[in-house]
DNA sequence: ATTGACTCATTGTCTGACAATGCAACAACA
DNA sequence: TGTTGTTGCATTGTCAGACAATGAGTCAAT
């Protein structure tokens, strides 16, 4: 019940404090950091303890190669972010059902706010990417990527950051689990196009009902792909590393 | 378009090695982890260069310190993880709105399952969590803290490690905002005790319906003492750092 | 103006070292 | 016998100093 004198190592000062600095602000985004020894030297350590904490800030995305030198101070790439949760996720053991769940209730959410809110060039890169799509049907990998950049650009249209926060780890988890699917049943990537298609043509179209139900169905199908293939959908949900595009 | 080669340094293949070996299930959850020097000449690095690597798995939550001495493997805190989420959140500019509409999407829909599937020991908790907080209403933080507690307490009733994820940094950055929110409007604190008592006792009840009308009811609630308090809701919102309980 | 060579700063990495501290074994005691 | 104090050792956190590789900037040559 005490409040435990929890030891601050250096390397965690460091982060912390360049941490506060950052969300504070007196270090603003893009900015370039002083070089190692002047900031190691700035906040009384040495540069092997600074860098362990920079390592850190750097993991939480608070900073930035520029360039190959010089590090930056920069926002977290959201799907740097993802990518991390997306592993964390897996390794609690998530299950096929677990994360079918949460995507049918947030994708047609998602594709709703969308329908109402996508700029031009959002509608745009949705119907680019179904046409790539169409060229590209054949090759497993390609169609998981544009699966997840698909989910992914629909929650951009959405404009709301904190969605694609959450929606973008259970994607990438469940539709990098999903190529075998394809090579089970090869049909489906078929229904998939099929369901692309329309969803981006009722965004377009603003209809957000539509969208929805579509979505819906896409979901759906998916899960009863799923299940054709004959996968355990109780079995943990390992995060395949992609092949990097 | 080149597939730019890009330099790996040796802390980063500290990482993903190490990283790789944990996923793979090689290096098993509890296992404590060799000691620096060993590691360090197994992988063939230097220990400096070793413990940036490390640092980086800390931080991404897959070690932790055991006891105070050596580092053991670990699945990814959920607590933890959602921290570094609220704060990467915060940066990207997420304002009052945007948490607001996903809360009002997620909370209800995690209230519904919760219904369906808490345990007896989860009921218990949320009863508790109410109880805890009939004492301490006149403490504006205790309060942000029951309710960060008390909605953490329901997406794991709701026994989906993805729902957990997706919650959680919403809520903790929403609700560490609304500190000056009691201050300036007192009552609010108030409703937000019968509605957490409430919804206690219809989840307890498994009557899902109801639990989701109150949780409804609740989050509406808070938007309307936002607004009483004349905050300006598209002002981005900006984690506070918790006063470590 | 563009190219090329050159200088220099900075990073990634290494070597070696030392103090602090937690752990385990052991001794002393009730 | 069970508990407490002591001691030694292993391991970590941190430091100091060094060096090669490499990116960026400078300046001359074309």
């Amino acid at each position: 019940m005490l409040p435990k004198a929890e030891k601050v190592y250096g390397y965690d000062q460091v982060a912390r404090i360049l941490e506060g600095e950052i969300v504070a602000g007196r270090l603003k985004i893009g900015e370039l950091l002083p070089t190692e020894t002047d900031l190691a030297e700035a906040l009384g350590v040495t540069r092997p303890t600074l860098r362990e904490g920079l390592r850190a800030l750097e993991v939480s995305g608070l900073i930035r190669r520029a360039g190959a030198k010089r590090l930056q101070v920069a926002t977290p790439d959201p799907e740097q972010v993802a990518m991390t949760n997306a592993r964390a996720l897996g390794l609690t053991g998530a299950n096929f059902n677990h994360l079918w769940e949460i995507q049918m209730e947030l994708e047609p959410f998602a594709v709703g706010l969308a329908a109402e809110r996508a700029t031009e060039a959002e509608t745009q890169k949705l119907f680019d990417l179904v046409a790539e799509l169409a060229g590209t049907l054949s090759d497993d990998a390609a169609v998981i990527r544009h699966d997840i950049a698909f989910h992914g650009a629909i929650s951009r249209a959405a404009a709301n950051p904190a969605l694609v926060l959450a929606t973008a780890p259970v994607g990438q988890l469940l539709f990098s689990a999903t190529l075998d699917l394809y090579r089970t049943v090869p049909a489906a990537r078929h229904r998939l196009l099929q369901a692309h298609r329309e969803i981006a043509a009722a965004v377009a179209a603003r209809d957000g009902e539509t969208a929805r139900l579509w979505m819906q169905r896409h979901i759906r199908d998916f899960r009863r792909g799923y299940e054709i293939a004959g996968f355990d959908m109780n079995a943990p949900i390992e995060l395949r590393r992609q092949h990097t595009g």
